[in-house]
DNA sequence: TAAGTTGTTATACAGTCGTACAATAAAAAG
DNA sequence: CTTTTTATTGTACGACTGTATAACAACTTA
């Protein structure tokens, strides 16, 4: 398996800008990913990034601006995985993409341990680092929004009763997360494949009209 | 609303070691929901508890300990909350026990937004201190046993289909675990009663041999 | 080649970290 | 009361924190 976040071949060397910033992004993530919380610190990201601690403050305006472009960056990642995994199929009906959504997501390179960490980090800085909450809650507003819209064209589609499809799609988004985080904390209790197959019921269950309490 | 874990009213005076443990670990639950990951350091502890930094390795080996300690209070202390909820009612119907769970674990003191920095803490912790993911994987196994000795004798009640009850089960405590965990980080976009509702619909659709593809 | 620009290093600074340890104070035991 | 025990304090230690800054080195432009 391909690891997340690997350091370019180049080190020592003097790159621009752009690069560097990249680089040291990437090493943040990997140091989240080794030590977790622990391991969020200036001198820690710049000598995995094989760099001078000196060298960030000239990238960035600080550990503050170098935290939140990290998650900005993990946000994009991870929605581009799914953009990604999602565009190898082409499905008409909208009742399939959402099954293949829940597919992917059970899958690599969506579904990857080293997630775990970050995310965990990241929702802990939340509270304090309002930006990052911000950011967190549009990314899944997105996811909803994305579940929402297949599902309500599932009803027209199969001509389903009417349900509050925003529970609904709270509901899948909501199974989807806790599955993921019980299998990322310990995944010796049930396997990515099941983990997919349960959230497929919660779609079976949408579809046999076994919702109406949404209303 | 009452606040978690408040320091006693007692400050300066000479405690027993079972009394100041108490005290640090408690101490060390209020700084993790005001600062998070960055609250949990010795000094601001024992400042927390109004003591001397120095105290700490009196009555814990050191921080490690401390941390454990403080991670074992919160389990049971939770699952004591979730049991005297429970107990307030008597239901003789397995179904109506499971249902009763759900409601009971989206209102408080079950449901609390404090809760929320201290878990994602403790599992952020939990891949390089192995004592709090045993802890953590124990708790977790006998939350899902619980529900799935309801919904086992669910199905006896009211004679339903074969269906993997363990995998329902698994279902229906992420869909709980992801409610909370949303509603904790972003509690705009739907109420806890919304979300004991969504979680009353896996039942429904347990209910009605919905779930006939977890087999 | 010379000058200017800028990516990079190394050091220094004031804090904080966890913890060990001697001094102190309060309770318990005699 | 005196003696013993122990809960508590304060300090000291080396290591680590984030970041500012001067020196250095590499690239670009003239």
């Amino acid at each position: 398996m391909e690891e997340l976040y690997t350091q370019s071949a180049r080190t020592g060397a003097r790159l621009s800008p752009e690069e560097r910033r990249s680089a040291l992004i990437n090493a943040t993530l990997r140091c989240i990913i080794k030590e977790g919380h622990a391991g969020l610190s200036v001198r820690k990201v710049c000598q995995e990034a094989g760099v001078s601690a000196g060298l960030l403050t000239h990238h960035f305006t600080g550990k503050e601006e170098l935290i939140i472009e990290a998650y900005r960056f993990l946000t994009k990642d991870i929605y581009s995985r799914i953009n990604q995994s999602l565009a190898q199929v082409s499905e008409p009906s909208a009742l399939k993409k959402l099954r293949l959504f829940i597919d992917v997501s059970f899958r690599r390179p969506v579904l990857d341990k080293d997630y775990l960490m970050v995310w965990l980090v990241f929702w802990g800085l939340s509270k304090q680092k309002p930006a990052i909450a911000v950011l967190r809650n549009e990314v899944n507003d997105t996811v909803i929004s994305t579940l929402e819209k297949l599902m309500t064209a599932t009803v027209s589609e199969l001509s389903l009763e009417a349900v509050n499809v925003r529970l609904a799609a709270t509901g899948l988004s909501a199974l989807m997360d806790g599955l993921w985080l019980e299998w990322s904390l310990n995944s010796t209790n049930f396997s990515p494949d099941e983990a997919a197959k349960i959230c497929q019921c919660w779609v079976d269950a949408f579809v046999a009209n076994a919702l109406q309490r949404l209303n």
